[in-house]
DNA sequence: TATGAATGAGTCTTCATTCAT
DNA sequence: GATGAATGAAGACTCATTCAT
C-alpha cells in the first residue's frame, strides 16, 4: 500500500548561491518569514524589504536566494502543498480499512486546514499572484490531491457507483468543503464554541453527501423491491 | 411569507456631488466599470485611471463620486452582495413547500454564483482589501444570506433536529459549497462537460449532506427499536 | 535645387498627457534639461530625477511625458540629429557653385559640431544606450546625412571620378573628420588658440584630400602626356 | 633610431597581493576577462561578477588585485595604449625612407584599429569613466601617439612646411580619422565589400589630404614663378 | 591567497490623489 | 460638474565592495 510519489514539473527557482545546503535553509527561513507577512496583508500589500526582515534577512541576501518577489510566493506555495500532501500520505498509511482510511484523510484534511488555515487562506485568494510557470506547477500538485480523494473514494464506494464522474465530483467536493474553516472562520466562530465538534459535523455532513453518487442504483433497486 | 429587509449598517461613501441622482448613475457607471476591471487583473493591479476608463469617467470626475480607491471596492461589494440577496429572495416567493424552497434555494444560489463567478471569486479573494467598516458592513451581509438558509432549513427539516447547531453549520455549507463552482472551475472543467449536469449533482450532494442534521436522533430511534 | 525630406521611421514616444501642445512643450524641456545632465556625465550616471530637476518638473511629471529613461535620450537624439540636418540644409541653400556648396556644407558641419559639442561627443560615445529600434531610426538620419556629403561631392567632383565608392568612401570621412573637434578637444586645445583657423585648416586638409578619388584618373593622363 | 620610452605619469593600481609575478599574472587575466565583457556591453552595464568570472577568478580574488571597479578600466587603458604604440614602433622600425615610414606607421594604425576595434571603440566611448588621474595618464598616453605621427611628418614634409601648428594638426588628424572604422562601421560595411580597400583609400585620402600643410608656400612659389 | 556570502545604498518606475481651470 | 496635468511617496531589484572562513 505505498503511495507513489508522482512526478512533477517544479519550477526552478534560481539562486546566486552555490552552497546547496545554505540556500536550502535561507529558503526556509525566507518560507518562514513570508508566510507571516503575507497572511497578515498579502502579496501585494507585502514589500519585499518586511519579508526579508522576517526572514532575518537583509534585502540582499533576499535576492541572493530569489530572482523576483514572485518566486517568494511560488516556494510558499510549493512548501505547503508539499506539506499537505506529506501529511494526508502519513494519515492514510496508518488505516488499512477502506472507510477508515477515507475518514482518516477527511480528518487530516481538516486538521490541516485547520492548523495552516491562515496560508492556506492566503494561498487560495492569492493563486492569481502566481505567474503562468508556478501557477501551473501549483494546480498539478492541487490536482494529486483531489486524485488522492478519488482513489480512496472509490475503494470506498466501491461497485456501488457506475457513474465514476459522481467520484471525481465527490472527491472535488471533499477536499474543498473543510477549506470553509477558513473562509467562514469569521461566522463558525461566531457560533461554535468548540472547533472540534465542526470538524466532526463536516465530516459527518461529507459522510452523509457522498451517499449522493449511490442512489441512481438505489433508486433502481427500490423500485426492484417494491 | 415576505422576506423582511434587515436594518445593515452601511457604510457611508461620501460624493462631492450634491445631486443624489447623478451621484446614483455615476456610482453605478463606477461599479460596472471596476467589475471589469476587478474580475481582470485583481484589486491591486487595477488602477484608478483603468476603473475611470471603464467606467465612461476621467479621473477628476471618479474622485467626485467616491473618496478612495476603497471606496470603489466598497460599492462593488455592496453591489453585488445586494443583487444575490434579491436574487434569492425572489426565487424562494415562488414556492411554499419547504423542500421546494430549501431547493430553489440552492439551485438560485448555485446559478448566482454560476452567473458572477468572476466577480464572486474577486470579492472571495480581496475582502482583505475592505477596510475594517466596509468588511463588518459585508459580513453582515454575508450572516443575513446565511441565515435566510438557515431559516430554510429549519423549516424543511423541523423537528426532526434537535441540536440547532447542526442546522447553523449546515446553513453555512449550503451557502458556502456552490462556491466551488468559482475556486476549483479549472478542476471542474477538465472533468465535466456540462456545468448544468454538476450543478445537479452538487445539490444531490448537499441534500444528502444535510441528512446528518438528523443522524444523531436517528440513531437513537435506532436503538430505541430495535 | 530643392532638399527633399526624406521619411524616416521616426519612434513614437508614448505621453500620457493628451494635449499635444504640452507634450511638445514639456518634450522640450526635458531635452533641455537632459543635455545638461547627459553631457555632465553620461546616460548611466544621470538619473531621472537629476533630469526631471534640470527640466524644471517632477519625476512624477517627467514619465508623464516619457515611458523610460530609454525614451529620453532617445528625444535627445531625434532632436539634435534634426537640428544637424536642417542647419547643414539651410547652409547650402544659400550656394549654387557646386565647390562653395560643398565649402559652405563643410564649414557648417564644422561649426555645428563646435557649437553642439557637448551633447555631438555624448551621442557618439552613448548610442549603444539606445535601443534597437532607436538606434536604427537614428542611423537612418545619419545615413541621410551623410548622403547629404555624398551628392555635394558628387556635384563637385563630377565627372573626374569613375569609381563611385570612392565618393562614398569621401562623404563618410567628411562628415565624420570634424567630430575630431569634440573628440580632440583636449588635444587640439592645447596646441591652438583660435578654433576658427583649426576649422580653416581642417576644411583645408578635407579638400585635398578628396582629391584622392580623382588620382586614378590623373596617373593614367600623365602618364598618357608625358 | 630607438624611440625612447618617455616617462608617464603611470596611476598606480594598489593589490592585496605581495608576489608581483601573480600580481603580473592575475591582472592579465583580468584586462583579458574586462576587454571581453566592456566590448560586449560597456563598462556600466558590466558587473564586477561578470567580469571576475570571464577572468577566471572569483568576486573576491577580483579584489586582491584591484580596489575598484574603476582600476579595471584603468588597467585596460592601459594595456591597449602600450601595445598600440609598440606595435606603431615597431612597424616604423623596419622603414628608414620617410615617406615608408609615415605610411607603414598609418598602415599599422589602421590595422591595429581593425584588429582591436572592439575595445578601441569602447575606449573612445568610455573614457569618461575614467576618474581623473587615470585619463590624465591615459592621455599623455594618447598625446605620445599623436606626437609619433607629429615626427613622422616633420621627416616626411620636411622643410616645405613653414607653418608647425598645420604638422601637428595633421598628426592629430593621422591618429585620429582611422577610428572611422570603428565608428561608421555600420555604415562602411554597408557600402564597401573588403575592409582592405577602404582602408588603401583611407590612406590614400590623407596622403593627399597632408598636403594641405604645403599649401601656403606652393602657392607663393607659384606666385614667385609665373 | 582564495572564496563566496552578506550588505544596503541607490535607481527606475508606478499610481492614488489633488486641484487649478 | 468635469477635466486632466502634477505630484511625490513608495517599492522591487541591482551590484560594488567587504570580510569571515
Amino acid at each position: 500500500m505505498k503511495e507513489p510519489v508522482p512526478k512533477l514539473k517544479k519550477k526552478r527557482i534560481r539562486a546566486k548561491i552555490k552552497n546547496p545546503n545554505r540556500v536550502h535553509l535561507r529558503r526556509q527561513q525566507i518560507i518562514d518569514g513570508a508566510i507571516k507577512v503575507f497572511t497578515g496583508k498579502g502579496f501585494h500589500s507585502a514589500t519585499t524589504k518586511e519579508i526579508a526582515k522576517a526572514a532575518g534577512l537583509t534585502e540582499g541576501t533576499l535576492y541572493n536566494y530569489v530572482q523576483t518577489k514572485e518566486d517568494i510566493i511560488y516556494i510558499v506555495y510549493d512548501h505547503i502543498t508539499s506539506l499537505l500532501r506529506s501529511d494526508l500520505q502519513k494519515a492514510i498509511a496508518r488505516e488499512t480499512d477502506p472507510e477508515k482510511r477515507l475518514r482518516a484523510a477527511l480528518l487530516q484534511n481538516l486538521r490541516s486546514i485547520n492548523e495552516y488555515q491562515d496560508i492556506i487562506l492566503f494561498m487560495y485568494k492569492e493563486s492569481g499572484s502566481l505567474d503562468k510557470e508556478s501557477l501551473y506547477s501549483v494546480l498539478a500538485r492541487e490536482t494529486e490531491y483531489i486524485e488522492m480523494f478519488e482513489s480512496l473514494l472509490h475503494d470506498y464506494l466501491g461497485d456501488s457507483v457506475s457513474d465514476k464522474t459522481k467520484i471525481k465530483l465527490a472527491a472535488d467536493l471533499l477536499s474543498y468543503i473543510p477549506v470553509i474553516i477558513t473562509f467562514r472562520r469569521w461566522s463558525l466562530k461566531r457560533r461554535f464554541e468548540s472547533l472540534e465538534s465542526v470538524i466532526d459535523d463536516i465530516i459527518d455532513f461529507i459522510f452523509h453527501g457522498v451517499q449522493f453518487a449511490c442512489e441512481a442504483e438505489k433508486k433502481v433497486q427500490e423500485k426492484d423491491q417494491p
